[in-house]
Order: structure tokens, then sequence, then C-alpha cells
DNA sequence: ATATTTTTAGACATGCTTGTCCAAATCGTC
DNA sequence: GACGATTTGGACAAGCATGTCTAAAAATAT
């Protein structure tokens, strides 16, 4: 079936990009008007293709669906783990890093495309797909989480951070971060650079005041001045 | 139509009692299945009506579906604010005080079945109808979140906090108290008592460590011994 | 008890969507 | 240029959901 001795990639090259074409249209119109109300027309029409070219690729509305959830969490992960390697080990500027950080996480893994689909999707129908969601939990959460609580960890060894519990320190870091975006990200919209930026500084500052380490100790008394 | 002289409500007792069967199933089968996904025989069905009724009384799915959330979003509402009653104004113990306000917040608001319900729908849905959910925007957010930094404010006036900006510290108090339940909440589920206690206490903590006025600075040194 | 309103069950027309089938056209490769 | 695989467009059957209509049954008020 495929080229046994093709130079680069096995399949024909167009073969490969309708097949991507299709994830990324059906990606959008699933996330637009949910599994139910996503239509196989406007998936094919959206994505470039004949419809039928649809069923071959993938066979079934469900199966696309769930092709589309896979792809999308690994994706999503992958962004994630190569964000969380920007973490700041060793900060200069504490404050300025971890800022630098929250607004790289939040640009480039929770406000893109794949990370407002996936949250999407996941919020509408993961009651319906009870063990693929329950991969994603596994796959996702289940491994970033620790991750970034263990860079946590390492900054409070280090001396820079205060924290009894490095998994609640990292969950009220990520909260705070966005605590301004919930709104915005409850509708479906997209903040600007400048909410993300401004979310991140003030979350970052109040983080720093629960959470400093004695180089930032300063900061808590004189935002403490009424 | 209406009885002109009835002793207690205008209308038959039968008829609203339907009336409100049909909105209970409606809510939670569009919730479960979406809008488009939603089948107006099964909510027919588990309100223990004939379909018929269903037109009778709302004339088409769109507006069924409207009045599900306007109904869904004064209930909620009412709640919020009748919980934001009890924010504790003269504190005896802060801490004490703000935890049992959060976990009064989740318990009654956001982990409910409405809080649940109108959270999903608006994100699923909340696109298609955007003049639907301006209202809820207005109504909801605009009108909960200054009435919660408002008592923040008064918070701060009488020194039990220090806080620059009060929108911001109560949008931070918010974020930190839920941190702990964001998957929970993802994925459509109910936290248990403890969870919410949990995550309210911890949240509780680094708001009083970030925005703690005289009497809480002692927390923080505290915590801050690794 | 009677009259009025509401509810019910079911049939019904209509339109949409899924998924299949097929013959022609297109594409990429040898 | 010829061959095989893929794609295309459109026809097609089947199922399902919406919304309407009707006559009978039930509930309510007078």
């Amino acid at each position: 079936m495929n080229a046994p001795h093709a130079p680069d990639s096995f399949p024909p090259r167009g073969h490969e990009a309708k097949r991507a074409s299709i994830m990324d249209a059906a990606c959008s119109v699933f996330c637009r008007e949910g599994f139910a109300g996503a239509n196989i027309d406007l998936i094919a029409a959206e994505a470039g293709v004949s419809r039928q070219t649809v069923y071959n690729h993938h066979g079934d509305k469900e199966k696309l669906f769930v092709a589309v959830v896979r792809d999308l969490t690994e994706r999503c992960n992958a962004g994630i783990f190569t964000t969380l390697a920007s973490f700041p080990d060793r900060p200069a500027a504490i404050e300025a890093d971890l800022v630098r950080f929250a607004v790289c996480m939040n640009r480039n893994c929770l406000c893109n495309r794949d990370g407002k689909a996936l949250r999407k999707l996941i919020q509408a129908e993961g009651e319906r797909y009870p063990e693929l969601f329950a991969v994603w939990r596994e796959q996702g959460p289940g491994r970033t989480w620790p991750a970034l609580a263990a860079r946590f960890a390492r900054l409070a060894l280090a001396g820079h951070l205060a924290l009894d519990d490095p998994d609640i320190a990292a969950r009220h870091f990520m909260a705070l971060v966005n605590a301004e975006l919930q709104t915005t990200f409850m509708l479906g919209g997209t903040p600007t650079e400048d909410e993300v930026l401004q979310s991140a500084r003030n979350g970052v500052r109040a983080f720093l005041r629960a959470y400093g380490g004695r180089e930032a100790g300063a900061h808590r008394s004189e935002a403490a001045a009424s």
C-alpha cells in the first residue's frame, strides 16, 4: 500500500495533506457546533474535500471525533511540556521570570487554537466519552501538574520561594495568573496580548506575596501599605 | 384566562407545575446533550408530559432553550446575591470567616445543579446566542463582581486586609478558593464536600498571605518556614 | 353536574443527516 | 504515456427529529 521505497514519507503527499485538512476542519466544526450539531458535509466543505473522502479516511463520525480529540490532546500536551522547559530554574529576577513564563503558558497552551478547542470539547462532550477523557486526564493534567509542581519545589529548595506543598502552590500559581481571563474563556473568546500580560503581572505579584522567599519579602510590606 | 378572583395563585395549579417540570427536564437534557443533541421527545418523557404539552407551553425548541437559560441566569444570580449577604463584614476570625464564605459560595452557587448547568450551557452555546449571553454577562458577572469587590474594599478599609485594587483581589480570591476544583469542573463533576473545604482552606490561607492585614501577618512567617 | 380548558396519544408531512454505492475524473508514479 | 490509487460528485436508502393536527380523555372551575 505505502510506497515501499519512497525517499521521505511513506504515504503519498497529497493524502496526508487532505488528512490534516480534514482534522483541522473537523476540529473547528466540532468545536463550534458540538458533536451532535456538527455536520459532515460542512466539515468536508470546510476542509475542501468531498464528503466521501472524509469517510474514506475516518470511516465514521464518531471515529473522526475521537481522532480529533486524540490529536488535540497530544499536541496540547507537547506544547505544555515545551513551555514547561522555559520555567525559570535559576531566576535572575524571579518576578519578571515568572511573568514571562505565565505569559508563555497562556499564549502557547491555553489561548491558542488547540488549547481552546480541547477545553471546549472536554467540557461539552466529556461526560459522553468517559474512557476517552480518562486518557486525556491521565496524559494531560495527570502529567503536567506534577511536572509543574516539581519546578516550584526546586525553586523553593533553592530558596526563591517559601512553600509547604508544591502541588498546591502550582495550582494557586495557575489560578492567579489566569484569574482575570476566566470570563473571556467562558465565552470562548481569546484575550488580547495585553489582558494576558496584565493578568499574569497581577497574578504573579499576588503569588509572590503569598509564596515569595526572602528576596521577595520586600514586596509585601510595600503592597501592604494601604 | 387566568382565574380573576382566585384566592392564592392566578393560573391553575397543575399548569404551572407542568411548566416547571418541563423547564427542569429541558435544563437537564440541554445540559447533557447540548442544544443540537437535545431531543424534545426525551425532554417530554423526562418531564412526564406529552410532547404536545411542551409545544403548547414554549412553542419552539429555541424558545424553550432561551427560557431555560433566562431562568437559570435569574436563579443563579439570586443565589449569588443571597450568598454575598453572608460575606463577613466585621470578622471575628477572618480566616475562618472567609473559609466559611468560600464554602458557602461554592456549595450554593458554583457546584449546585443550577450553577453547573448555567456554566455548561454558556460554554457550549454561548457563541451561538450572542445577545442572550450578553444579557447574562451584564446581569451576572457584571453585577456580582463589583458587589464582591465592594465587600473586599470594606474589609480593607476596616484594616482587615491590605490591598490596592479590590477588583483584582476579588478575582484572586475566587481563583484561589476554586483552584483545586478546576479539573473536576472541567468534566462536569461535582466535588465532594471535603474537596470544597480543602480547596477553600488552602485558597484562603494563600489569599491572606498575599492580602492579609496586620492581624494576619503572623501567618506568613509561619508558612514561610521551609 | 356541567362547561371550559388543558392534556394526551398518535398519526402525519417534511426536511435533514448519516452512511453507502458507483462511475467518472484526477493525481502521482513508473 | 500508462497504470494504480485516490478523489469526486451525485444519487440513494434509511432513520430520526421537528413541528402540526386531530379527536378523545382528564382535570379544573362554575
